[in-house]
DNA sequence: CGTAGGCTTGAAAAGCGTCAATAGGAGTGG
DNA sequence: CCACTCCTATTGACGCTTTTCAAGCCTACG
């Protein structure tokens, strides 16, 4: 079921969008026909920061990224969290100024794309637009459940709902499933894409251990209860739009 | 500058479109040739509702609609508000099953289009199918900012960031300015936008209104100081993308 | 062996929520 | 024109979740 994932093609990329809508196998070679430039990235470096005009479009080819966002008293929220095969930058690129940073969370490979080349691609292609299309609104499912979840769960369901994400994300990205996977993210971090301070972060995880849902340490999370967990994070696969 | 505001044709999203991508005669022909329901709907009525099977999307004629979505607690969070012009509902006919839902916040017309339809059109006329990804992408944009809004902010910087947002808006749909508007909602809807309580809403309008940014009474907003309330809010509007 | 980054803990304060009661205004019917 | 009702706005008192601040502790790694 997985596809060739070297890391130096845009395999990903096709997968993800074949996903998205029914793509022959011309809109498959035409996708895999853009022009990109490879780059290898390191731990927080950025991709694009805010205010900045994007030209290229960036797609992960191994590694984790977050989009984020600096609010006037200097906290940072995280947006969205992005893996192998997503576009992380068309949203900036195809608004020309960039609304937001996208950052490297881990190392990891990149393809940057010129923005000119996808849009020529999808006006050539239209079943390779229309399911970029279906992505990005898949997107904006993810970014609506984030509102939600910020906006009217507490500590303890956001943080769980949070740790469901990943596992079924990750899962379709064949890095993970319902019992564990590796957690690209430490408690700042989490903190930050859930609206809390590290602190509360820090407690709230323990309370989640303590009632035997999950395992956590050095970055490996285990799910002891993923009838609990799913239940504890309010959790309901729905929005990810997995299977169309 | 302000379009045939006709109630019954499809000119304001044609409108909205052609400011999102260049559209030439053809493409605005086609737009307004699609075929439609006309339905006059009323406050609080339901277009579709979260795990509702959706096959036509909502095109917002006149009044004013909200997306929400319910947590296990029942509480609501509204996710966004829509406006004349708008497409409400490719996000959920495209994607098939509703994963949030969408009602009227005040009595107003929209046109129902077959999905299907709209899809064709996108697949015929590339430049229209370009047109509504970018506006999904300015609908993404706006989540994110939402998504910080409501993670980051405090109440009193929510609140007036959200009176800032619905100015810039409206404007651009010619149905108000910085000076003031007429605010559509409630304060418990105020109150479900921000993730804040209706009791809390109130106090931090008060907090406002004392402090003289804004008068509001009988939904009658004014602003008093807009200057003083975009610093409040930690307004930017750069991401709404109004000047593409 | 020392340092840095991340994790953990405690105590106190703040912001916001909850509950419950009151007030005001628009519309309705007598 | 008044009484009634419904819906929304307002207020006060209290409690709880989360934040803040600050310190200490691990563990990986050079």
């Amino acid at each position: 079921m997985q596809p060739d994932t070297n890391s130096s093609t845009l395999e990903p990329l096709v997968h993800k969008l074949a996903y998205r809508a029914e793509l022959n196998a011309e809109d498959r070679a035409a996708i895999l026909a853009l022009p990109f430039t490879l780059k290898t990235m390191e731990r927080g470096q950025y991709i694009v920061r805010e205010r900045e005009l994007a030209t290229q479009s960036c797609v992960m080819l191994s590694g984790y990224s977050i989009r984020s966002k600096v609010v006037a008293t200097g906290d940072r929220q995280i947006v969205a969290i992005h893996m192998k095969g997503e576009c992380v930058d068309l949203q900036n690129s195809l608004l020309k100024v960039a609304d937001h940073s996208v950052q490297m969370l881990t190392p990891g490979k990149v393809a940057l794309i010129p923005r000119d080349e996808i849009i020529r691609l999808t006006l050539e292609r239209p079943r390779v637009g229309h399911a970029m299309w279906v992505d990005t609104l898949v997107d904006g499912s993810i970014f609506r459940e984030w509102i939600a979840n910020v906006g009217r769960r507490d500590a303890r369901t956001r943080v769980a709902h949070l740790l469901c994400e990943f596992a079924v994300r990750l899962k379709s990205a064949g890095l993970g499933d319902e019992t564990g996977y590796e957690l690209p993210m430490n408690q700042e971090q989490l903190a930050d894409a859930t609206g809390l301070t590290a602190v509360h972060t820090n407690r709230t995880l323990q309370s989640l251990r303590r009632d035997g849902l999950i395992k956590l340490s050095s970055g490996i999370l285990k799910v002891l209860d993923w009838e609990a967990l799913r239940e504890a994070g309010d959790f309901d696969e729905l929005y990810l739009h997995h299977k169309v």
